[in-house]
RNA sequence: GGGGGAUUAGCUCAGUUGGUUUAGAGCGCUUGCUUCACACGCAAGAGGUCACUGGUUCGAAUCCAGUAUCUCCCACCA
């Protein structure tokens, strides 16, 4: 068989997809196993891959593969969420490029086009998902705009109506208005923006020359004020109490009034109050009943009720205003001022804090259990910190803006009697007629009578019972699938949706199952470039993940990313992490080659044979407990760089070189067999994380059916290592290192064989491994000493001493060795004495530290004589 | 402004209720090696006063306080 050198994972990666998809090997329905289910986080159904979806997918393919190979039902749901304002923004878009303006369409055409998108666009990320090696349960795609799953989020929203935690009213809301919509707080982000802070000079009625003096950065927003708020106790101004000011250009006369809102310090002390446009401006509008004056349209114009500029854009007005108020007189001074403004995470447009009627879900109770559940650890958070953020969040929790004014959505079914300011609330038109029969007692009202809402919900609002709504939890509370998959195990998201999202599903789950919605939530970090810039489309510095699996394969892909990142710290990627692990994926493959290479004998194992085996089968137990351990603390990284160690060094650096045969000569059937079983169970072991190559090879080792997958094969389990043989093992690998190390330093070459005299009180442990010294030393032989011969050089591991012989040993440079060693261990054992010469320590410290500290204690005296009769014999003396 | 988190080798990070550590890993770096699985490799090696200052303790990278720097979340002064 002539196998490459290079391991080319492009001709084998589609293969292997292709039969686990024909065998179903990821299918789950219920049976007797316990389950094991992830519900992915949906990504929008118009998005491509990103390197984000590819740190997060494989984390979650990573841990499904491992407990499905641990005999869980192993259930991992894919599909994809509606997105309304991102679809709904990328659909505008595209009919814009063919001519069409959404104000052009009706409602039903516009969301015919949408689906037609939908259709055509939707689900490539899933598609792509694929060649990344998800392992999901494809039958099981859903989607929040499915008919089932669109039913149950209209259930919900009414049994809230009904409940008394739905309601309506106005608000001030983050108006988004290029999109023009209402946006949530979690979706503004607040950027430093250069701007100007304005002096506007406002005359007092009936008090000529008389004025007073605000700062404002919005000078258009003028044309809505109803008021000029002065702090109650501002001895500057209490000649202004009771007075009225006159706004300028406009003319309108506005109440003076007194709050203590009103920082002192701030600017000149005075505050012009808008209770349309600012948040803060409302609630003293409130408190003082000021009228509303609601000066920009939705779409960031200035309306009729401004009186000037109608019409224009609010940031030209904000421009012209400023030369007008300042011809007039009114402009004091301009200053530069930076600060603070939101911006819509989805058009980056800048927020208009805008009242409008928007329906509301009160959060205060229902989110109580959701507190309670982090807080008591019912759902973990890992790594635990975001606890805290997570507790501060939800003590403080706002009510939730719910609607959205967009098309492309699950519509509010809500239904207006017309000529009335009457509503009702139902899953249907059918029920929403006949209540609202029933509430205007007028048995002849017909649907014309009734308009349904225009506006859609929220996202978060289909999303936040995506582990329940899967499963079809909500119209079919009692069915089999729900009651066997929920509450699922973990999930695997970003921080950055953590309050979004993930708290939204966990009170969800309790007010709709009574239930936890999952037990872990793993929190990634962002993807970062190497300058931790956030990866993003407008930066250009995000990889394209597709390309990334083409050029080093998608185990190699998997690898690097996980190599990285930890729980919750950030990914700084570089293209070297790739490279990593097409490396180790090319290591593995030559470690392969290499087995399938060996010709078989019928003799019996050689005594290398055996001790290789034995060692490398204890070593694997031991490292399977040490993964085991990573696993159950979500320590992905670590628990992928003990398989790349087990795999790397002790498989290939040490148990292949043990265990290999001479060049040309044959191996014996039995050793060859106990390799291929080691090399198996390591397969499994990497398949969760490289499940193409440990594929491939897992039939290539040996002839196997077809339906023999490694997917679907049993994880091994560690068996209690032999430690004394570990710790034996170690002892003779420190050996080598130490006699390779004198070798290269001395000059004598590899093939040039060498005696090693050594002199030592464990020469039993030497001969039992004579094989293994032979092996990577190329000895002519081995002999124990009292002494040092003569014509030779040393060197010590422990409190063994070896030497080999040389033909010119400087005397010096070995006095100098040995003086530094001396050296070194006597600063050593002076701290362990330390210790030990005080009472207190060897009083209080538990019995096991302290005798730790006898065994370095003797260990580093046992060393100081050795060295020190080196030293003697040397002839120098100390 | 409020709250969290961090600060350990050039880089990214471990260090698990203070004592198996005068501190570990991977990558990078240095040196030697065309050793017949692999140069996407082998072998050996260098590299850290654990941010700083105090304190608690027999003992501190680990606990406490303060300082500095960085970072995230929330709220936002017109």
């Amino acid at each position: 068989m002539q196998l490459s050198s290079q391991y080319d994972p492009s001709s084998i990666e589609d293969k292997w997809y292709q039969v686990w998809m024909d065998q179903q090997a990821f299918r789950s329905v219920p049976d007797q196993r316990p389950p094991y289910t992830i519900t992915i986080p949906p990504p929008n159904v118009t998005g491509i891959l990103h390197m984000g979806h590819i740190l997060n997918n494989t984390i979650q393919d990573v841990l499904i593969r491992r407990k499905r190979m641990q005999g869980f039902n192993a259930c991992w749901v894919p599909g994809t969420d509606h997105a309304s304002i991102a679809t709904e923004a990328k659909v505008v878009q595209m009919l814009a490029q063919q001519g069409i303006k959404k104000s052009d369409l009706a409602r039903e055409d516009f969301l015919a086009h949408a689906f037609a998108w939908k259709e055509k666009y939707g689900g490539i990320i899933l598609s792509q998902l694929r060649k990344l090696g998800a392992s999901c349960d494809w039958e099981r795609t859903a989607f929040t705009m499915d008919e089932g799953y669109s039913k149950e989020v209209i259930q919900v929203f009414c049994d809230l109506y009904r409940k008394g935690y739905v309601y309506r009213g106005v608000r001030m809301v983050n108006w988004d208005p290029s999109a023009q919509t209402a946006v949530s707080d979690e979706e503004v982000n607040h950027k430093e923006t250069q701007g100007h802070l304005y002096h506007l000079r406002y005359e007092i009625e009936g008090r000529h020359g008389e004025a007073v003096v605000i700062a404002t950065t919005r000078p258009e927003t003028i044309l809505g004020d109803t008021a000029i708020a002065i702090h109650p106790e501002d001895e500057r101004y209490t000649h202004l109490h009771g007075a009225r000011a006159i706004v300028p250009l406009v003319g309108r006369s506005i109440p003076i009034i007194l709050d203590t809102y009103v920082d002192r310090e701030f600017g000149t002390g005075c505050l012009k109050i808008t209770p349309a446009h600012d948040v803060n401006d409302y609630e003293i509008g409130i408190r003082h009943r000021l009228p509303v004056i609601d000066a920009i349209n939705p779409d960031g114009t200035i309306s009729a009720a401004g009186e000037l500029y109608v019409g224009q854009d609010r940031f030209a007005v904000r421009k012209q205003i400023a030369k007008d108020l300042d011809a007039a007189g009114h402009l004091v001074k301009q200053e530069p001022y930076t600060h603070a403004v939101g911006y819509s995470e989805r058009t980056n447009a800048a927020i208009e804090p805008r009242l409008s009627q928007q329906w509301f879900l009160k959060m205060k109770d229902i989110s109580q259990p959701a507190l309670q559940a982090v807080t008591d650890g019912e759902v973990k958070l890992i790594p635990d910190k975001f606890v805290n953020t997570y507790r501060h969040w939800m003590e403080n929790v706002r009510d939730w803006c719910l609607s959205r004014q967009l098309w492309w959505g699950h519509r509010i079914p809500a239904w207006y009697i017309v000529g009335t300011d009457q509503v009702v609330v139902a899953e249907n038109e059918a029920l929403a007629l006949q209540q609202a029969r029933e509430l205007t007692a007028n048995p002849s009202l017909t649907m014309a009578d009734l308009s349904q809402d225009e506006d859609v919900l929220d996202t978060w609002a289909s999303s936040w019972l995506w582990p329940i709504s899967v499963f079809k939890g909500i119209s079919e509370p009692e069915n089999e699938e729900i009651r066997y998959y929920y509450p699922t195990n973990d999930l695997v998201t970003a921080p950055e949706i953590l309050f979004f999202w993930v708290a939204r599903m966990i009170i969800a789950g309790y007010e709709y199952r009574g239930q936890k919605p999952f037990q872990n939530v793993y929190l990634t970090g962002i993807v970062r470039d190497d300058q931790r810039r956030k990866m993003s489309k407008s930066l250009g510095n995000s990889p394209d993940p597709l390309d990334l699996i083409a050029q080093y394969g998608a185990d190699a892909v998997r690898v690097g990313m996980l190599l990285a990142s930890p729980a919750g710290n950030d990914l700084l990627y570089k293209e070297i992490l790739m490279e990593q692990g097409r490396n180790f994926a090319n290591k593995i493959w030559n470690a392969f080659r290499l087995v399938m290479s060996w010709e078989t004998s019928q003799e019996v194992p050689g005594d290398r044979d055996l001790l290789a085996i034995d060692w490398m089968t204890n070593k694997l137990d031991a490292s399977l407990l040490e993964i085991q351990d990573h696993f159950d603390k979500f320590r992905i990284s670590d628990a992928l760089m003990s398989v790349y160690k087990l795999i790397w060094d002790d498989f290939c650096s040490w148990f292949l070189e043990m265990i290999k045969p001479d060049y040309g000569k044959p191996i014996s059937q039995a050793a060859k067999e106990g390799t291929v079983v080691l090399f198996e169970k390591l397969l499994q072991v990497l398949h969760p994380f490289m499940p193409f190559m440990s594929e491939e090879l897992w039939h290539g080792l040996r002839e196997r059916p077809a339906s023999d997958l490694i997917c679907l094969s049993s994880m091994p389990e560690a068996a209690t290592p032999n430690l004394a043989n570990l710790e034996e093992v170690a002892l003779i690998q420190e050996i080598i290192t130490t006699v390779r190390s004198f070798r290269k330093d001395k000059g004598i070459a590899f093939k040039e064989p060498v005696a090693l005299f050594v002199n030592t009180e464990q020469a039993a442990t030497f001969e039992r491994y004579r094989s293994l010294l032979d092996r990577f030393l190329n000895l002519s032989e081995l002999s124990f000493v009292a002494d040092q011969p003569g014509g030779t050089g040393s060197m010590r591991v422990r409190s063994h001493e070896m030497y080999i012989p040389m033909a010119n040993v400087d005397t010096e440079a070995e006095r100098e060795k040995i003086l530094k060693e001396i050296d070194y261990t006597e600063g050593f054992l002076t701290s362990v004495m330390k210790k030990l010469s005080n009472e207190k320590f060897v009083g209080s410290a538990p019995a096991q530290v302290v005798e730790i500290e006898r065994k370095k204690q003797a260990d580093a005296e046992a060393k100081l004589e050795v060295l020190r009769k080196s030293l003697n014999e040397l002839g120098g003396g100390n």
